[in-house]
DNA sequence: CTGTGTGCAAACACTTTGCAGGTGT
DNA sequence: ACACCTGCAAAGTGTTTGCACACAG
């Protein structure tokens, strides 16, 4: 994990691992904001920069949600990306109670065939009551 | 279709039919570029909350994949919608090759389980080639 | 050493709010 | 008549660009 960035083939700085940081701690997709609560001291124009760089290189991607602020999440290892259309074998879950959103593995994930449409990827976005809301009730 | 506004019980003003009119003439969803370039005359701030306001009622939704401009497409007759959540039983479909999102009827809309996870409903981007762009290769 | 990243300033684009007057029902 | 819609002005917010310097490889 700490390796990611040499990994990817971009430059090791002290705030891109700064925010690498940030997202290695959360299991759950987080906003701009949340980032830049949990940055100490940094300047908002690189922030911009850097997540952009990320979201190139496959390192995080966007999760968004419609009337809902646009949050980020790390990608799998083996994400495949191409600017910023990303393929992931997960679905995100948009919870309605906590409104986080996660990213969840399934063993299942759909396919769906459209007569003459040729489907490549599918992103999903499911809502609903997560575990840890369900369970509180 | 032309009493859509009486019957979602919104004023039926000049400017709402203009905006509406310009849903109705595409079959795929539009941005806010392309509905500013069709109307002859407009306030911009009026089409804002005009957008906002047929958002909010169950006129239009939402589409966002990420890393494209937000579009927005004319609601199915029985869309459920709460604010800015709005539930079809269709797919969007978005072409990476003319980039123009469609939304497509499907009679095999998938179902997902995941352990402790209750899902309400699914919102389903998927990404390949449309008829249009299929034929001319 | 070279090319890329950073941080500051400024510009730019996008969106919201307040209010006076107009308009639909 | 009344409430809502519109259009203008202005402010607020989010994001990008340009440039000089610093730093990683």
């Amino acid at each position: 994990m700490k390796n990611n960035l040499k990994y990817k083939k971009i430059r090791q700085t002290p705030f891109r691992e700064a925010v690498l940081a940030v997202f290695e701690k959360h299991t759950n997709a987080i906003s701009l904001n949340q980032i830049e609560l949990e940055l100490q001291q940094f300047d908002r124009i690189t922030l911009y920069r850097t997540l952009k760089t990320f979201i190139e290189n496959g390192i995080i991607h966007e999760i968004i949600v419609p009337g809902e602020e646009k949050k980020m999440a790390l990608c799998a290892k083996d994400c495949e990306h191409n600017g910023a259309t990303h393929q992931h074998e997960h679905i995100h879950f948009h919870c309605k109670i906590c409104e986080e959103i996660f990213c969840l593995e399934t063993s299942k994930f759909p396919t769906i065939q459209v007569k003459n449409y040729q489907i490549d990827s599918l992103e999903i976005i499911a809502k609903g009551i997560c575990s840890a809301c369900k369970n509180k009730v």
